[in-house]
DNA sequence: CGAAGATTTGACGGGCCTCAAATCTGGTGG
DNA sequence: CCACCAGATTTGAGGCCCGTCAAATCTTCG
């Protein structure tokens, strides 16, 4: 059975502790030699036997899965500081493809999980990595269960803007380095209709399209609000209330 | 931030070699007095504070989350030998609720993280478990993002198949004690979509309903043509060919 | 400038949702 | 044993959101 392949490991919470478990974590990758691949290109294929694990030192990825019939979903983004590959497995579940240009380390997945046997304190941190890993697949599919395309795009613009303060980018601004089309196959849409949708955003007064890869947040709270989410503010609440609401 | 938590680390993978896997890892938990809920029961909430690490022993649950609105996603059904409530994070990011009559051991997290720490026969075990429950999830994602309702429901269908073969079911015969609410709420659909999309696959020969929660396959091979997957057998495929195709 | 690709905009149709009602099933009490 | 009831499921009619197809516009780069 083809199981299970990890694809990101975020480094960076934003917090300035985050600083330390950089360090960590990248410990096992920084006598690695620097590579690069050029925008479009695929680091590996889903399918592929998993030999490395990666490094992600600059630029963007894109992970792919492919239906029999062309059909593709992206089911994530990494950015600088992600990791992509760690797995027991011995393929790869999923491709991964670079949207800019990118360089990145790597390390053989048997030295990896070596690493990972003999250090006590690199455990907790790639399992706590692997935990957020699951819980953003879960948010995601809960907006691809049952969100309308405007909430979808609201859910996905303020994800981005949290990634982007954390990753100390100017307060406000979205940087999208992906295209319309990778949005649309992140968010179960076409092309068109999350064009249309962030046309509808922007003449609602809550955001302003910058650019092709760039959008300006000028109500934080209207995207929040369309995202149709618990969280309220920009960080997520712990106190969230409990409903046990049923349809009918 | 409230972030991971992982719901499912399935036990059994319907290969012989798994009952020592299952030993190893109910282990933790065998020591511990039997507890039950009935259905409909709640076992933990979303947003509780995450003190204990579940097993189920007997009988079915299910994973909800929730919107603020009261939409219901469901992420997952678990079953007797898989563990729920596993992770590092400090509050429970989804409800178990019984789904029928079930029978649970749990220990707490502490205790659980302990064992973990100290148990190197453990450790790769649950890593290698959580690895399964990402590759669902994506599975899921890639579901809910590009298929139609029939091919959803065909998808869901194989699973439960292969499920309840691994377990020692009836060849052919699929066990749903789930309700059809709760098949839509986890295939991203509404309960009447399900109902009629059943009804769709039984006039093609493919199923035949036996009573409510129960479905014969009459022809496992129009299901899995149904499923739009790369997998063509009962048993999954390593040599999964690949294809770059993009739309347009 | 010109061409290729990315994005936007428009018209139209279909698949799934919504609302409504009929039917089925299982459990309870007479 | 059977009537009855509540909940689950099925079936039907109609509408809407988003996908499909097509064309215009914008951007980038040789």
């Amino acid at each position: 059975m083809l199981t299970s392949n990890l694809h990101m490991v975020r480094d960076v919470r934003g917090d300035t502790s985050a600083a330390a478990e950089l360090s960590d974590f990248n410990g096992i990758f920084c006598r690695q030699p620097l590579e690069h691949a050029q925008p479009g290109q695929i680091v590996f294929f889903e399918g592929d036997p998993a030999k490395h694990v990666f490094s992600l030192v600059e630029g963007n990825l894109r992970i792919c899965r492919l239906l029999s019939d062309g059909r593709r979903v992206i089911t994530g983004f990494l950015r600088s500081g992600d990791a992509v590959g760690v797995s027991f497995k011995n393929r790869y579940l999923y491709s991964a493809e670079a949207i800019d240009e990118v360089t990145f380390r790597r390390v053989t997945k048997r030295s990896f999980e070596e690493e990972l046997a003999t250090s006590p304190q690199l455990r907790p941190l790639v399992f706590s990595r692997v935990c957020d890993e699951v819980a953003a697949a879960q948010d995601q599919m809960v907006l691809l269960s049952c969100k309308s395309a405007e909430e979808r795009l609201a859910s996905f613009l303020l994800r981005q803007l949290q990634s982007d303060e954390a990753h100390g980018g100017l307060r406000g601004v979205i940087a999208l380095p992906m295209t319309r089309l990778d949005i649309a196959d992140y968010l179960g849409l076409t092309i068109e209709t999350v064009s249309r949708t962030v046309t509808k955003l922007s003449s609602k007064g809550i955001i302003s399209v910058c650019g092709r890869h760039g959008i300006k947040v000028l109500s934080r709270a209207g995207l929040a609000h369309q995202a149709a989410e618990y969280e309220d503010d920009d960080v997520g609440n712990n106190g969230r209330t409990m409903m046990a609401q049923r349809r009918h």
